[in-house]
DNA sequence: TCCGTTAATGATATGTTATAACATTGTTTC
DNA sequence: GAAACAATGTTATAACATATCATTAACGGA
């Protein structure tokens, strides 16, 4: 059971612990994302913040949150979807693998995953063939749900 | 050796066979996409037609011709890097198997390259646990290419 | 406590990719 | 040549994102 609460509190230790601060604004973002079982764009997230918290955030304010958010590994900029969505690990103690993502084209549903060392091996080992190397281990995939079918 | 005008002539006929017509426009603006080397926007594209052609194509045109030259399967939409690259295999006579497309961050070049059967199969298993599955076989990786190294 | 520094946020403008809706032109076919 | 359809043009706007400069809040030392 991790509630957007607890999640919540273990963020700002974790910020305090590398001597930086979630905010009370990085805060309702990072709630925003919590709350959300689907990525969110930016500007959903202003919505967000305005319907929810009465905060009316600057589309800048906003990008400038999700950067600090994804500096302290709180959040996953997807780059596929253009939207951002928080990690599922914050309140977990075991420092995890970097993630994959499979996000549904249709309803942006996002599902962290963990993707076995053997085919990310293969996968590096076929890419580098050419000369090119991944830029990050972290990979998304697009992808439809199980309730959005085919 | 595949110059672009072979490529061009191959791509005439491939239009032809199939009832469609690879005019002048569209045309133009797969050859942008064969003599470049790196993946263009749309608006590249327009950029290129306008220097090379001196033809001044409205931004909905090169859409609309990059949305037939797709549905001809002349060109790739890279998701990914939101820009477009000629498929590599015009001028082949083989069908060849969905590709998947290295893209680099830095400068754009691309590589289209092919995944064994196996990789695919053991990611499309891993991805199937999760109840998601593939939107398509076309997998874009964020790379960085050997001239942009790290 | 005051002040100076740095961090956080605000405001404004603009860039980039993309599509909707409607109008016009070009081509084919009978 | 007219009807039907394909291709392209025009205008407006949506969605995502960043550059730049200004302002406010928080923190730390004299």
């Amino acid at each position: 059971m991790t509630s957007t609460a607890t999640v919540i509190k273990h963020a700002k230790q974790h910020c305090a612990a590398r001597g930086s601060k979630l905010t009370e604004k990085r805060s309702q973002v990072l709630k925003g994302l919590l709350e959300s079982k689907k990525a969110l764009s930016a500007y959903e997230l202003i919505d967000y913040c305005r319907e929810k918290f009465d905060q009316q955030l600057p589309a800048m304010s906003v990008y400038r949150i999700l950067e600090f958010l994804e500096s302290e590994n709180l959040v996953h900029r997807l780059e596929l979807a253009k939207k951002y969505v928080a990690c599922s690990h914050i309140a977990c103690d075991h420092t995890h693998e970097t993630p994959q993502f499979l996000i549904c084209n249709s309803c942006n549903t996002v599902e962290e995953i963990s993707i076995s060392n053997s085919i990310i091996h293969s996968l590096r080992s076929t890419i580098s063939k050419t000369g090119f190397h991944l830029a990050s281990p972290q990979l998304e995939f697009e992808c439809y749900c199980e309730a959005c079918g085919a």
